[in-house]
DNA sequence: GAGTGGTCTAGACCACTGC
DNA sequence: CAGTGGTCTAGACCACTCG
């Protein structure tokens, strides 16, 4: 026989595809049900099972939560269960507290030559940046400098910032309709320079990580480069390898 | 109606628990494959559809490798597709090549508060404790010390580790039966030392990589301990979060 | 009790591998 | 061509939630 379909992809996927799209269409919001998998199965003329396939594979990639008898519903970082989703750092006694988030600083620029290739923009093209630091217990741990886009990000100021409650991906969804769905982080160890260690309240040229993260929303499309520098004298940074 | 399972477990999670038992028993080796589904679900009075579903699990769980038209494996550290698997430093150009292992010493001791408390094993039981440096393009990028439960690996010695070619856990797998599952990693920045900053060439005091790793095989059975030192001023700690 | 997701089955057919 | 994993279906029943 001839192999008809190089590019074979199986009906499962196509319909994965499918709800990606209403999903990126905005059709169901953050936190909503999405339609029963029967009414799915309906509406795109398949079997339950593979409504149920295309949406295993979404709920395995943190897009969709499943809640047995209630339904199907679209992640969101408003949700008390994925604030620590890209949040790595834990106390060294095991205890997880919520950091406090204390906005420093927000102002436009233009892209440089890093931040245009990084984020996929026009040289010179507006961004925003914003300093923050993140306090746990009232301390200082986390320092980070965050490069936004602009023009996602139209309106963004220190107080938005400020007024908000919760976590920044949470106000990026409600506020501007950008659902973070994965990160790359890139982790080194760097010395403290003066400024950094002052706000760290550690001493000029002590080892920080460097945590540089580059945030992707739907299609894989960069909409968040940021760098954070982290005192792990009483924190570290966990990972779980398998 | 009474609510008669508390404990309710799915037939597919038993079928995945006894398919781990055989695993573990040694019934099926690294490498090799396990007998195909319509075998397992004879062999265990079930249809083909639920023991697809208990290995999907463990395939996602990098314990099985399925491979279509062929079968399904067991996951094994020799495979070379497994050799990065935890190992996440990637040079600067994101060119990955293969790193050099250079045993530097192996000696025995007994276990410490510290030791027996991760490793699970009576204070002052023997354990073996093994420094290596790990060659990028020839040049020094890792420190590690790795303490090993002497039990569990008699008869490692510095001979043993210079002979062998490959990863470190294909050794473990191929000499002492032990299989590496998963690991956790908790990862600080510190400052050199003056012997690994000779041995990383580097300056004493330069910010490093601290990452302690406890690596755990079946049944979450801790069985090695140890603390990497990573230069990262040509290579970066990658960690992909979803 | 109605509606949702979760499990289990049986059978048909497809895609890939190797003899 | 036989054997493997991969897909798709249809239907039955279970577990959970909520009114």
């Amino acid at each position: 026989m001839v192999q008809e379909s190089p590019t074979f992809s199986p009906l499962y996927r196509q319909i994965k595809a499918l709800i990606m799209q209403a999903l990126e269409s905005g059709e169901w919001r953050p936190g909503e049900a999405i339609p029963s998998e029967m009414d799915l199965a309906a509406r795109f003329n398949v079997s339950q099972g593979t409504v149920r396939k295309a949406i295993d594979e979404m709920a395995a990639e943190n897009l969709l939560v499943r809640k047995q008898g209630k339904g199907t519903f679209v992640a969101s970082h408003n949700d008390p269960r994925s604030f620590f989703r890209f949040l790595r750092l834990v106390p060294n006694d095991g205890i997880l507290v919520s950091p406090e988030s204390v906005p420093l600083e927000c102002w436009r620029a233009k892209a440089g030559q890093e931040a245009s290739r990084i984020l996929r923009i026009e040289p010179g093209a507006p961004i925003i940046i914003v300093r923050r630091l993140l306090k746990f217990k009232g301390r200082p741990v986390v320092v980070d400098e965050i490069y936004l886009p602009g023009e996602t990000f139209q309106g963004l100021s220190l107080e938005t910032l400020q007024e908000h409650q919760g976590s920044l991906y949470g106000l990026f969804e409600t506020r501007f309709g950008v659902r973070m769905i994965r990160a790359d982080e890139h982790v080194r160890a760097v010395a403290a320079d003066r400024r950094t260690a002052e706000l760290l309240q550690v001493a000029e040229g002590s080892p920080l990580l460097s945590v540089e993260r580059v945030t992707y929303t739907y299609g894989d499309k960069p909409v968040e480069w940021r760098r954070g520098l982290y005192s792990t004298a009483e924190h570290y940074y966990l990972n779980e390898l398998s």
